[in-house]
DNA sequence: CCTAGTTGATTGAGAGTTCAACAAGTACAC
DNA sequence: GTGTACTTGTTGAACTCTCAATCAACTAGG
């Protein structure tokens, strides 16, 4: 076993205000989901993932791979939505253990009354606080980061360009 | 109200891209602790927080603040850790409502057991990852995002650094 | 002094996440 | 086929975090 390579000054400094900035930014936008429209940011990101697929369904699987979730939370995670009337849970009928989970159409209106809000505050706490060339440079070191970490650099959020949205 | 101003095509992937990385980063980060030092995150940097402090102890309220924590959270997590014996309260003199929260010989054993698997991860996780000037531009946009938080750019989280560590 | 308002910290309930255990179904070799 | 191994999804318990309520102690103004 090697040595441990301890963090330089610099870098414990940047590592702290990393920390710091996520950690804050990440608040922000579960504080004005949850304020704004009653739900965690982890299950406006589920009905995201829903709202995307084909028939606005995903087989529970695929929608935890999509996610980076458990199965286990997503499942916990999916009673409630359904609970909520958000989302609707259907058998698979080739693969009998299978289940789908399809976003209801007050799913989908609880996702549009809830996007404009969240997209304002990630533009006002992330892109507005940066150059355009700081924009570039995030997304180069996310990408790096996503490599380091062996996960797919799939789809991975919200739908928020005008494009996305329901005219 | 004004109208939103939703993301461009290219935000929205680097958006995507950001979430994704610093969720997993986050989650290794978190997964490792809990797995090889059988504590959660939050409560490695409260232990970090105490060992850098004179005496190694500060007020509730004091560590809650540079932790950027509610003083609920911290009450919880202090009690937790007290039961572990790696933390233990102290009643402040001058003001009775106050309380200190001291760092013990057995916590701060924990805290040096503990350290060298978590920084191993941030290294090999984050700044492997990176080039030198990909860390210097994650430092700027660390405290631009900061600024935008209003939040104190604070002493934030481990001590890292070989000087920071005990003989 | 004494009331009103503020601050420091704790408490309990409710919600989300994790982990391990589990049931049920599928796949594949033999 | 039969048995073994793997996959899909759910469940319950334990844990952390949040939020609102609470209480004690301090402080300022009359």
């Amino acid at each position: 076993m090697s040595e441990t390579r301890w963090l330089s000054e610099r870098e414990q400094e940047i590592w702290r205000s990393f920390l710091s900035a996520t950690m804050g930014l990440t608040d922000a936008l579960a504080r004005q989901l949850q304020r704004d429209a009653a739900m965690p940011h982890a299950y406006y990101e589920i009905l995201v993932a829903l709202s995307e697929a084909p028939d606005r369904t995903l087989r529970m699987s695929e929608l935890a791979g999509v996610r980076n979730s458990s199965r286990s939370r997503l499942s916990h995670a999916v009673a409630r939505l359904e609970e909520a009337g958000w989302v609707r849970r259907r058998d698979c009928p080739t693969d009998k253990r299978g289940s789908f989970a399809m976003l209801t159409d007050d799913g989908y209106a609880a996702l549009e009354a809830a996007a404009p809000g969240h997209v304002t505050e990630v533009r006002e706490k992330l892109f507005d606080q940066l150059t355009p060339e700081q924009v570039e440079q995030l997304g180069e070191i996310s990408r790096a980061i996503q490599r380091g970490l062996g996960t797919a650099p799939a789809v991975t959020c919200p739908s928020l360009t005008a494009e996305g949205r329901a005219s």
